[in-house]
DNA sequence: ATAGACGTGACATCTGGGTGTCAGGTCAAG
DNA sequence: CTTGACCTGACACCCAGATGTCACGTCTAT
């Protein structure tokens, strides 16, 4: 017993295409089939379907997820929760990092909206003018 | 004169070969040619090229920078800074939601941590447990 | 005049995360 | 017993954003 491909596929909300190709990479496979070769889910592989697609939701590659999926394997969450925050820590200061970034290149620019007729005020259409090499100055990390 | 793909590359950052990649994609051409057809790149180009490897780190997508240069063609900073502007605020708030729901994943996870032993303590090696599961219910836009 | 660094276009290949499309097998309902 | 929905694997193709590799042209120094 355990669900077909498209009942755990509707279940979990992906395709089944999708949950097949999860199955051909290794990351989630149904390691049940009937004997006509059909792919039988258990409700543990559905959590872990489920899992994949949270975690893909949030940005996780499935590289990451498969490595978070082993450590899942080795030892349960006393062992997988670390590892998680790990990479989710990772991921907050990345964005925490690219945010900062994002905030600070638009504050010049609303610098140069404001001073419209003072900072820029070129009016040299099709020249790229230098107010954009100059915003494009922001310090970038990456 | 002006500069040659090796000497503009090196002064904005980005490899030869991506620069004529740019040309080839129309994104920045060298309109500029030596009678041997070798690339030259104006002082604009330069600038433009710069912006591009900034947005880029950003996070922008070539289609993105293609569409800011392209208002930037059209009328200088005064019509390319709101345009800027909005695609700024849309990136922003991408990664603000992001980045809260990675917050909140983590703040489950913290939870599970902390409550070890009574939260989960299931103890199920290779089960890939309820546990993550549960967490893998955090509500998630896209 | 020849080596070596650089230039050119053209075409193929890569990564990640799938999707399109075949050709054929299975299964439940009418 | 046929129809239609589903299943299977295999192979090709898509996207962005490059990069590898060819084969050949050019330029500068010695």
């Amino acid at each position: 017993m355990g669900l077909t491909v498209k009942e755990v596929a509707d279940s979990v909300g992906l395709p089944s295409r999708t949950i097949r190709y999860y199955d051909r990479i290794g990351l989630v496979s149904a390691d049940e089939r009937t004997a006509a070769g059909y792919r039988l889910y258990s409700p543990q592989e559905e959590g872990k379907l489920r899992f994949v697609r949270r975690a893909k939701a949030l940005g996780f590659s499935l590289e990451d997820i498969r490595g978070l999926m082993e450590a899942a394997e080795r030892g349960c969450c006393d062992e997988v929760v670390p590892e998680v925050e790990r990479l989710l820590e990772k991921k907050v200061e990345e964005l925490d990092t690219k945010i900062a970034e994002l905030s600070a290149f638009r504050e010049r620019l609303l610098g140069y909206a404001a001073g419209k007729g003072s900072g820029c005020g070129c009016r040299q259409p099709g020249a790229f003018c230098g107010c954009l090499d100059d915003v494009s100055q922001t310090t970038v990390t990456a």
